[in-house]
DNA sequence: TGCGATTTAATCGTGGACGATTTATTTTGC
DNA sequence: GCAAAATAAATCGTCCACGATTAAATCGCA
């Protein structure tokens, strides 16, 4: 009972990923609003002003979503006109998806959110990079247990 | 262009934040799914199994959640007859939730999921409790910042 | 005492997320 | 060259999450 147990940390280590997740979230939220995005389109964003015209498996590869949650949501930022998607004529199987002229110069708009955030952790780059490490190093720990579980 | 700058990182950060909770997500997904739970059904859990009776409000505050995701969420777990919600006699504005039998007993079966998660993870007890040490920094810092928003 | 302000849950609409399934297309194996 | 397998996206049902609003109960104060 004097020590807390491995298992007691790990579900307040679970609880503390849950509850940062959902901190950051609202403070995007509320940098984003003034852009209309949500987060999650607001990552499909950088992935396509980094390098335009991907298919949604490639661009849910990378986020680890799955096409019936990118599917409604590419729809809906289609719906407001800044992404367009279309069948690739090589493959018919395949939707590519697009910056429209509004997303590209959504770009500009998105520029200084990255120091707001930055600046709201209230920590110094140094502590940040290794928590950064430490929490893919975790990730991946768990990613090898669920890839392991099939 | 040669270092990340600060706000780079911070995206990643985030990014990070956001996958790791999916990838903790997914695991408890599979090591709940037994005990029909979810993972935020197994988080109202454990403070009922820790104090129960407990308002709707009093377990939102420990989990940083509204009474709009808590009202179905609870109103599924008494579908599922592991909890009661029923109005206190003293202050009808208030609904206690609390355990039946069947949801008391749930928390023997539930005994091995914190060793399954801790082991997932491949990581050293000491570094593990580092983690949510800075993760918890990460996140105060972050909640101070979204309410001074306001 | 009684009325306005506050507190507590519940409701509604929108958006994310997943698994299972379905449909269409392409690849493969023979 | 064609049937079977594999791949890509979409669809459906369920659940989580929030903000705004509503309804009911309680509190507080004049």
């Amino acid at each position: 009972m004097s020590e807390p147990s491995k298992s007691i940390l790990d579900q307040m280590l679970c609880f503390e990923v849950y509850s940062t997740e959902h901190a950051f979230s609202r403070l995007y939220k509320s940098l984003l609003a003034p852009l209309g995005l949500t987060y999650p389109q607001f990552l499909v964003m950088i992935l396509l002003w980094e390098n335009d015209g991907q298919t949604v498996n490639g661009i849910g590869g990378q986020l680890g979503l799955e096409s019936s949650t990118l599917t409604p949501l590419l729809k809906r930022m289609e719906r407001a006109g800044i992404v367009l998607r279309k069948r690739d004529a090589d493959d018919e199987r395949r939707v590519r998806v697009s910056l429209t002229e509004a997303g590209d110069a959504l770009r500009h708009e998105a520029k200084g959110i990255g120091t707001c955030v930055a600046d709201a952790t209230g920590m110094p780059e140094a502590e940040l990079k290794a928590l950064l490490l430490e929490l893919r190093k975790l990730r991946n720990g768990l990613a090898a247990h669920n890839l392991a579980a099939d």
